[in-house]
DNA sequence: CTGAAAGCGCTTACAG
DNA sequence: CTGAAAGCGCTTACAG
């Protein structure tokens, strides 16, 4: 059996309140008592039971994350960049993968209140996650609204689809189109087709979307990037809303043999680590995604502490245009 | 308050051992009483508290996942199978990011066993987290020995190396150099230059490797390729031991103007989802990741159970060869 | 088929 | 400065 508070007790002979104080640092011990109980837990090779700890204060310091994938660049990014600002703070964080599945959410959601997470940071499509949302909850979205108590945290989209859009023009295309998810889904990434659609029709052009799904299949990705080069002949220009589905842009146009960029000129979105690495000659919206981390962080350790006036709904965060070769 | 066992027990006129016993559909309990307890839950909108559970249970149905970080696409992609192979089984994952560095590698050990975790599977270059090993509690390490008795899961690295290698001898290559990680970590990863020194030998070639350090540092890789292209004048194919560290080797390599793959082959490793999709061009050893999560887990499981014999200490799965146009 | 009691491993008033 | 007692929210023998 593991040695428990009881036999730190027995072996440093003191009562388990002492053991306690001393491993909480809390109260008078005298110095003799607390070298005396620290020696004892080395002995028996103690190690205490934060269950025990959590079920009694109420506070576990875990928190739940969930996102779409982490095999995505972009989430395995925000996922490392939470953890690890978390840890900082001594914070553990239980991690969910929905794959955009609604259901999935619902249940992930339900385990995290079961396991007594003291907040929830969710990247998530889907509003239905607001069923089991409980008044005073801590919850922060990431890119994404829920509903309107729960903060958001994102990058500009707004400023993000209007940079891509306006370096397209000033580079000479003159048909520009913009690949992006559904526009059902809420999310604060609809901006980046409001700013594109916006920046074209003040330009005189006509703004076309082709919207792809969320279901991570590539496939339909592939498909949907073929069917806009079937459909517009003339393209010259496309900015879409992720690096993944500009790589398959930029692999579909060498397929059909039109150069980059002086034949097509390529804009992506999310601009991660690993992106710039295995392409760096896309030219990007890099979102800050350590900020957007840090950021969200805060507001939900806010709301830990039970502060929940004055929180920030929206928080919008500054985004860098990095130009490659693609344009 | 949130609502526990004995407000369900109150708003149903039972006792709680009669509500846990529907709780857990343990022993013979009335139709008629299940459903009024059932209701009762509902109506105040009970939600089990898991630590209490636990705590009784001595099972959590956690495990520890410690990876170097989920930006990576390779770990990323494994956090994601890991994750969702354990929740179709009932268990939940604390993610833990270590960055390699052994420090954090123990802190988050003990965290994990504060946490009261039911194994753990770890990722991780460093053996001093066998400071902290228990005898049979359940470890399952991922790509690196951590000492005797742990069982270790991962793909089949020396003949990844003898791929790469002799498909870079078949294509003509003359000049062949590998880059792999420091040869101090006791990695399988060292079989892929084991395997590329072999095969070298066997062709009459002299084998040389250049190190990369495991911090991280973009920077440091590319000042590692720039020194490798300034002494070796004469390389015309190089085996990267990731295909991030390919995918520099490319660049760099555009950047000198050497034109892939005529004046220069390259192969990677890893052949991560987000990989093919980014640079579909490289190619690549591609390892199963999802297949490495599943026996990762299926081990870890037996370990929970309490089977420690007959356990495989070394399991090793098959890699596949993806050509692209970097050969 | 159902309930009272003890206990999982802790912490914190309350006394002394 | 230290300890006995009660309790966090559950589950499981043990009785009936």
């Amino acid at each position: 059996m593991k040695p428990s508070i009881d036999d730190v007790a027995e072996a440093a002979g003191v009562s388990r309140t002492t053991v306690s104080r001393v491993l909480n640092n809390r109260g008078y011990i005298s110095q003799k008592t607390k070298d005396n109980v620290y020696k004892a837990m080395k002995e028996i090779n103690y190690i205490p039971n934060d269950l025990a700890r959590s079920l009694f204060n109420k506070r576990t310091h875990i928190i739940g994350l969930i996102v779409p994938k982490t095999s995505n660049p972009f989430f395995g990014e925000l996922a490392f960049h939470i953890e690890s600002i978390c840890a900082s703070f001594g914070f553990k964080v239980l991690l969910c993968n929905s794959v955009n599945r609604m259901d999935k959410e619902e249940k992930y959601l339900e385990m995290l209140l079961r396991n007594q997470v003291d907040g929830v940071i969710v990247v998530t499509y889907n509003r239905g996650i607001m069923n089991y949302h409980r008044e005073n909850f801590p919850v922060v979205a990431v890119d994404h609204y829920l509903s309107e108590k729960i903060p958001v945290v994102g990058s500009d989209n707004y400023d993000g689809g209007k940079q891509a859009t306006e370096l397209l023009l000033k580079k000479g295309c003159r048909h520009i189109i913009h690949i992006n998810g559904p526009i059902e889904l809420e999310t604060p990434a609809n901006l980046r087709r409001k700013a594109y659609e916006d920046i074209m029709m003040e330009n005189g052009r006509t703004p076309i979307t082709y919207e792809v799904s969320n279901t991570f299949d590539q496939q339909i990705h592939r498909e949907l990037i073929c069917k806009l080069f079937d459909e517009q002949p003339e393209v010259d220009g496309i900015f879409a809303s992720d690096d993944l589905i500009a790589a398959s842009v930029m692999a579909e146009a060498k397929k059909r043999n039109k150069v980059i960029p002086s034949q097509l000129k390529v804009v992506g979105y999310d601009g991660t680590e690993t992106g710039q690495i295995l392409l760096p000659e896309l030219t990007t919206i890099q979102q800050p995604i350590d900020l957007i981390a840090k950021t969200a962080i805060d507001i939900l350790l806010k709301e830990i502490e039970g502060e929940f006036n004055d929180l920030p709904l929206e928080t919008c965060l500054p985004v860098t245009l990095i130009e490659g070769g693609s344009t």
